[in-house]
DNA sequence: CTGAAAGCGCTTACAG
DNA sequence: CTGAAAGCGCTTACAG
């Protein structure tokens, strides 16, 4: 069927230690080498990397496991994740858990039977609690949500502090009615809720609030009834871009405009932020440092296992544009 | 270090052969098989896919090559394309070349080196062409990107019907100064550029465009010089979401209005593209139809390679928004 | 239904 | 510098 380094050997007329010597570049008389890349190119052979996984006892690949491969965050992240990773010279398998735990659950361990090195994972708030079943020497990095205090390294945003900075520039624009929506699923639209349930309470201001699933189409129709109904907002404050995209639909479905019937905010930087009119205000996650700072942590995670858990907490910056901007 | 199935075997006190039946679904005593499940459990064991796939001789991954990972084309590609291969047992690995000719040839000895079941894959039209270097018996369908009698199935769109399409849409809406920015390294980006000069053509009409890298920045900046020089168009029609975007963002900053100054067509109607005002009229590509063909036509060829090759070509559907309606 | 043996394609000590 | 042997963790005929 397939070439195997046996067929290289016999037509390069050496054993094959000598051929796997030379494709790892270990210690060969030049002329033998010549003989034995001939033969490769030859015979067009390939190595077979499950084989050379099996017996070398490490596969060189980090699992990613995302929530939801549509949210542009994450895409994102991807991007700063597998170009970190390729520089280390590893391989990135991708799993998409669209962030249901059943799913989440079955990728965790087809990792584990993959081998992977190591893992960089966004788990829902329901797995973070059983990440415990992890084996000890799993090197796994939780990258944008984390619990606090977990026994895994991680790199999360501030939320608190970028939900307070929302929230106190609501304020400062003369907004009170300020409402939220934020996801259900994960650890870190909790954080975003708690930071803005404690910055309006420092404010002195009541908070009204919808946790929904993490996507446009159910924000859109949870804030559709909400802007119709008596408790309607005059902000709203949204926990990721998908949100912030399903709201703005919502107000222009029901016909309010922006910012001078509800005012906007929201997170992640997105391209179109900042082409709709007016601009969306937003926080920005510093992503690609959120990515390459994961890959940074599992590789000293894979070097040294024993290393104290760390937690590397990142700060967003707040673009402020028109969508909250009604009353200057 | 980790637990084999030897393991296993030594604490349900029966053979690996045994074992590997239990986990496979072979015949087994259930006497037996309740042993071994227990043994499975108690010891937290995990089948070594590589060392399984060496063995069997298939792997049952299907490559997935895509040239952006940040066009939500692909994003959206990926997504149906995992969806019916996890439905049929197959596991998804993903690489994105960044429309890199090298990282393409790269990644496709990667696959091989994999030896992944099948290959999906959205290729540059630098590599189109040396296609013929993969093995014969290598099952790979080609996705958005194809060239006219290729040796491999393929899914792609009706690229001449499309902007046919455009282009009529526009002549229509009184337009005559139709100017074109296509992608450069892609053959669906030549094909829609062809469509567009012979549409162009037909209508008596003299064609004038730009090519460039298929991102944001690069239409940005090319269509920026070209609306401020004396050629510039009075509409333009953009090859894929990504070079609208970027389109858009041009006329933003040369102070042009849309549709009043510039009209604006594209493809792939991404929600941004709703939610800007006026809203861009754009081909909406089946997108998650083309995912699961992709992966349809794979399975065929995994099952009889020696099938005779297929093109499968759908059609776009054109939704007209406010970006082409300044005539009427 | 169950087990012993062979072998998938490599790499890794161990000799020489 | 080179080769023969062992073995990574499985599955797959082949017996019984």
């Amino acid at each position: 069927m397939s070439i195997s380094i046996n067929d290289v050997a016999d037509a390069a007329g050496v054993s094959k230690s000598t051929v796997s010597r030379v494709i790892a570049g270990g210690s060969v008389s030049s002329e033998v080498r010549a003989r034995v890349e001939a033969a490769i190119r030859q015979t067009g052979y390939r190595p077979n990397l499950q084989a050379r996984r099996l017996r070398s006892r490490h596969t060189g690949i980090v699992g990613v496991i995302v929530a939801d491969i549509r949210n542009p965050f994450f895409t994102a992240l991807i991007g700063a994740v597998e170009e970190a990773a390729y520089r280390a010279g590893l391989r990135v398998t991708l799993c998409n858990t669209d962030e249901d735990p059943e799913r989440e659950a079955l990728y965790l361990q087809l990792m584990q039977e993959e081998r992977v090195s190591g893992l960089i994972f966004a788990p829902t708030r329901t797995t973070i609690g059983c990440l415990d079943g992890l084996p000890q020497d799993f090197p796994a990095v939780l990258v944008d949500r984390a619990g606090a205090g977990g026994r895994h390294d991680a790199v999360v945003l501030d939320n608190a502090a970028a939900t307070t900075t929302l929230v106190s520039h609501l304020v400062e624009r003369g907004y009170r009615r300020i409402g939220g929506v934020f996801g259900s699923t994960s650890n870190t639209a909790s954080e975003r809720r708690d930071g803005y349930l404690a910055a309006m309470q420092a404010h002195g201001l009541a908070a009204d609030y919808r946790e929904v699933a993490p996507q446009a189409e159910a924000a859109e129709d949870a804030v559709g009834q909400w802007l119709r109904g008596p408790t309607a907002p005059e902000a709203i404050l949204a926990s990721n871009s998908l949100l912030t995209m399903g709201t703005l639909r919502a107000a222009r479905s029901v016909g309010l405009r922006i910012p001078d019937d509800l005012a906007l905010a929201g997170f992640d930087n997105e391209r179109w932020t900042e082409l709709v009119a007016p601009g969306i205000t937003v926080i920005e996650q510093p992503v690609e440092d959120m990515g390459r700072a994961a890959v940074a942590l599992m590789l000293d995670r894979m070097r040294a296992p024993d290393l104290a858990v760390r937690r590397l907490v990142l700060s967003g910056r707040c673009i402020v544009r028109g969508s909250t901007d009604a009353r200057t």
